[in-house]
RNA sequence: GGGCGAUUAGCUCAGUUGGUUAGAGCACCAGCUCGACAAGCUGGGGGUCAUAGGUUCGAGUCCUAUAUCGCCCACCA
């Protein structure tokens, strides 16, 4: 919305500046009045009752066309040709082997109308040994071919402190004496000062100060307590305290200056230059810093609570650092200016109104207390007041005329967790919900908003207004920088919901929320016409079209806005990161097709009594299991915030877990009418739970498949739903899964992966040896006889998973004459290929597999050789280690056997 | 200038209190349309964990320095 925002802005002011149009900012203002105005006006006069509004001045990026201020991050710079002018200010009474004047450059010479001071350097002695000392040490550091220009540099300043030291050091022993020079054209005398912001290494030395139109020279007039002159108008014409030069423009008033030094035989040089100029973002119009009137809140009294609040942990903030960006922000309680020249906003409810007396003001609002009033320290008053209909009213026949300024945004934003709630009213909702559970936003905004919240929270309410701030991470373009509306390297997350999903787009988001990392995220168009993916660049990402580099066929962007570009079909920005999300949708989707075919007619009641839990098969006891620690780590992940790790979590679970094991083991026992029910019944346990522990990251695909099963199992109740109410209407309020512990068991999981292992070994061989998947292979599975045992009620899983035959199983199973063999979790796995087998490939395979066991295993066994190592590390690590090699060591010598007996068959052929 | 963070596969990212042979998705290679799913299935290749030191029996993980990148703040940290 912002970045739409400002496209309308600029579009619009570009072109009104091109027409040479003006702009009146007081008929294009308006107020804002939503339901906050009222808690917006509330809690300022409580503020300004308090004496924590104070009138101040600062400086600001002004702009003239604009006629407001800019923030920061509206200012752009840009280098444009200009001069600049070396101007001599005579000295007043110079004294015997004194100069006579000092000469000062500056690339605007009209501000030295706004001129209180030249300075000079307070010891030039040592600033210039300084700058020497930088040149050496970069000199030294610098490649062969920079230093003939450093050492031009060096030679320089060894050359101004031959001719220039002797001068600036009586400049700046007339400074420390308090002398004077004279303002060129105006004639006001002003003092000449010693200040580290005049540079001996530079120019002259000397640079004239103009505090109320130059950051640094405001710096220097704070310093040294000089006035602030400021000489312009809002709408960039010179007022009266340039004198003669009132009324003219900025651009005319610099030829005019420039042609009165020149007469008066005052300028002595000028230099043609670039400089780098700021400009305003809405505007395009050069920048002015310019010293104003503003209102600021004291923070001094109210920082403390919201530091303390966050200190003391009543308020945690994840991740943790981030506190310290918080606490180190608001300890420095600096005030906060408030007023904005905006033209839209809340505005300020103050009001002023001079020739009346305090008594006036009394009799006027007696028994009020809406209003309240300051003096202006000039004679007048400030009113506040917290009915917007003040300004109808007058003090004593004087009119009450409102402050035209309006509030920062984040003063009604600090208000949002209280005054949505209906504040200042004692509302019910208030009573409710405040204050609120958790805040989530990103960390650019900790202290201009949430700490603000927290402020302003305790203030009105005497609460704080949440007890957990989440920042998450932020999404970069392809080159690492981050979206933003100037650059025009957003992505409008509507392109996504309409190619991919909502749901998709949620679940990629989700997966991006890691606690440390921000997360790149290239983008390209795709063209509507033939599919094309267009990358996004810094080139093409501001264009309103694009010409398809394939089909030739031009399509429109976001930025589109002429009616020929409008016309064209739009080609969205799209990104592969949210494909994943897609894919998931799909796969549950048909997850749940195959789950609800294999449940025609049966009507699924209760699955609390399913026994005990050691009595039911493996894989059941697997998937009860995994359902188990599964939601346990979900769980927790939503808990800590970890939401990559609850995506990550779910995908395995549901797509390996679920959909490539426990699925295609049902499909056996589907088939057979004595274990068909009970596989119903966990397909559904399992697909249920999946549904609502993904639900808060992918709502509406879980959501339909949800109303679904309704048609087709509403009759079902997982052990956590109360038996006696019916299942819950929507997904939306069903109850959260919570999986007994005791269903987790370690050893399931891993005689499971056993299992899994052994198919997985019969399908390796089947792929290198090029078998084609419907023929069927005999296979033979040499294992101990605890792992035999277990794996011989899943005889019949791993022979439909690995479409093979199992000849034998056990510790004497035997390798077929013509086998090719694979070793998976301890095991030792045959395929007997008769005739078939590639056997050179075998024999190479074999050869590369035996060479990395070795490899381990030598390892191993220097690693377990070493004495350090066996006498410091603790007992486990080196019991597992020794296992290992063990392992390895029966692993290397099948190997070889294995080897041995292919070679003996190859020999023959 | 101050502070915070990052650097791991071609790309985008995980990696728990230091302990098996460092993982995922996409991309890549080979083979597959079997009644859930080609947006899929099965298998595979691919990494000196930015660089240099240090601590440790053991470092992607801890410490120091360097390089590069990002962000916030800047008269006051």
């Amino acid at each position: 919305i912002w970045a739409w925002k400002e496209q309308y802005e600029k579009r619009i002011l570009g072109q009104l500046r091109d027409l040479g149009a003006s702009c009146d900012w007081d008929r294009t203002r308006f107020t804002l009045d939503d339901r906050c105005a009222t808690a917006v006006r509330e809690a300022f006069l409580r503020l300004f009752q308090k004496g924590l509004v104070r009138r101040g001045k600062r400086l600001v990026n002004w702009d003239t066309f604009l006629q407001t201020a800019v923030s920061d991050d509206e200012v752009f710079h840009e280098q444009v040709k200009g001069h600049f002018w070396h101007i001599r200010y005579e000295v007043i009474d110079p004294q015997p082997g004194e100069p006579t004047s000092v000469t000062v450059a500056t690339t605007r010479p009209e501000t030295l109308l706004g001129d209180t001071a030249v300075a000079v350097h307070p010891s030039p002695a040592l600033a210039l040994d300084a700058a020497a000392a930088a040149l050496r040490e970069k000199r030294a550091a610098a490649a062969a071919k920079e230093q003939p220009e450093i050492d031009a540099a060096i030679d320089d300043l060894a050359a101004r402190r031959r001719d220039l030291l002797p001068h600036l050091e009586t400049l700046a022993a007339m400074a420390k004496a308090g002398r004077h020079v004279r303002l060129p054209l105006l004639g006001r005398a002003i003092p000449l000062v010693a200040d580290e912001w005049a540079k001996p290494e530079m120019g002259s030395g000397c640079v004239k100060i103009t505090p109320a139109h130059d950051p640094n020279d405001y710096d220097v007039g704070r310093r040294r307590g000089l006035p602030m002159l400021n000489i312009l108008n809002p709408e960039g014409t010179l007022n009266a305290e340039a004198g003669p030069y009132q009324g003219l423009t900025i651009r005319k008033a610099r030829e005019k200056v420039v042609a009165d030094l020149e007469t008066a035989g005052q300028l002595q040089q000028v230099e043609d230059r670039l400089i780098e100029l700021a400009h305003s973002d809405r505007s395009k119009t050069p920048i002015e810093p310019y010293l104003a009137d503003q209102w600021f809140i004291r923070m001094d009294e109210l920082a403390q609570p919201a530091l303390d609040a966050v200190a003391q942990g009543r308020i945690r903030i994840v991740p943790e650092r981030y506190a310290k960006s918080y606490l180190d922000w608001l300890s420095e309680k600096r005030d906060w200016p408030v007023s904005r020249q905006l033209w839209w906003g809340h505005r300020i409810p103050i009001w002023h109104v001079a020739g009346v007396s305090e008594a006036d003001l009394a009799k006027s609002f007696a028994g009020r207390d809406t209003v309240a009033w300051r003096s202006d320290e000039a004679g007048g008053w400030f009113v506040c007041s917290s009915e917007e209909s003040l300004g109808t009213e007058s003090v004593a026949g004087q009119p009450l005329v409102r402050d035209p300024d309006v509030l920062d945004t984040w003063f009604s934003s600090a208000l949002w967790p209280h005054s949505t709630l209906g504040w200042p009213a004692a509302t019910a909702e208030l009573e409710t919900f405040y204050p609120t559970a958790a805040l989530v936003t990103s960390r650019d905004i900790l202290t201009l908003w949430v700490a603000r919240m927290v402020i302003m929270g305790v203030f009105d309410t005497g609460e704080i207004p949440f007890h957990e701030v989440y920042i998450h991470p932020k999404i970069l373009d392809r080159y690492g920088e981050t979206m933003s509306k100037s650059k025009g390297n957003g992505v409008d997350p509507v392109d996504v919901i309409d190619s991919l999903g909502a749901d998709a787009l949620r679940f990629a988001l989700a997966g991006m929320a890691t606690e440390t990392q921000d997360v790149r995220m290239p983008v390209d168009f795709q063209c509507p016409a033939c599919g094309h993916l267009v990358e996004q660049t810094v080139q093409n990402r501001v264009k309103p079209r694009i010409d398809c580099p394939k089909c030739g066929k031009p399509f429109r962007t976001q930025w589109a806005n002429a009616a020929a570009d409008l016309d064209l079909p739009r080609g969205p920005a799209v990104s592969e990161k949210f494909e994943a999300g897609r894919n998931f949708s799909n796969k549950l989707w048909n997850a749940t097709r195959f789950v609800l075919m294999n449940l025609e007619g049966s009507t699924p009641g209760p699955l609390a009594a399913m026994g005990e839990v050691s009595s039911l098969p493996l894989e059941d006891q697997w998937l009860l299991s995994r359902l188990a620690s599964v939601t346990r780590n979900a769980t927790r992940a939503i808990a800590d915030y970890k939401f990559a790790e609850l995506a990550r979590e779910l995908y395995a679970f549901a797509w390996d877990d679920y959909c490539s094991a426990y699925l295609e083991l049902c499909k056996a026992r589907l088939a057979e009418p004595a274990h068909r029910e009970r596989a119903q019944a966990m397909l559904l346990l399992g697909l249920d739970t999946i549904l609502r522990l993904l639900h808060p990251i992918m709502p509406f695909v879980t959501e339909e498949i949800w109303q679904h099963l309704h048609a087709a199992a509403g009759g079902r109740r997982m052990p956590w739903d109360d038996p006696s109410s019916p299942l819950a209407e929507s997904l939306m309020v069903a109850r959260w899964p919570v999986p007994p512990e005791a269903w987790i068991d370690q050893a399931t999981e891993t005689r499971f992966g056993t299992f899994l292992a052994v198919v997985s070994a019969i399908r390796e061989i089947r792929a290198r040896q090029n078998v084609p998947p419907k023929t069927r292979v005999t296979a033979a599975v040499r294992a101990s006889a605890e792992t035999a045992a277990l794996l011989e009620p899943m005889r019949a899983a791993i022979e439909s998973m690995a479409v093979a035959d199992l000849a034998a199983l056990g510790p004497t199973a035997s390798a077929p004459p013509s086998a090719a063999t694979a070793s998976a979790a301890g095991c030792e796995v045959f395929v007997d290929l008769a005739g078939l087998v590639d056997v050179a490939a075998e024999i190479a395979r074999l050869l590369k597999e035996n060479e990395k066991t070795e490899g381990f295993l030598t390892a191993k066994r220097q690693k377990l050789a070493n004495e350090s190592f066996v006498s410091r590390a603790p007992e486990a690590v080196i019991a597992k280690e020794r296992a290992q090699l063990a392992e390895l060591e029966d692993k290397l010598s099948k190997g070889r056997a294995a080897l041995d007996d292919l070679r003996r068959r190859q020999a023959p052929a």
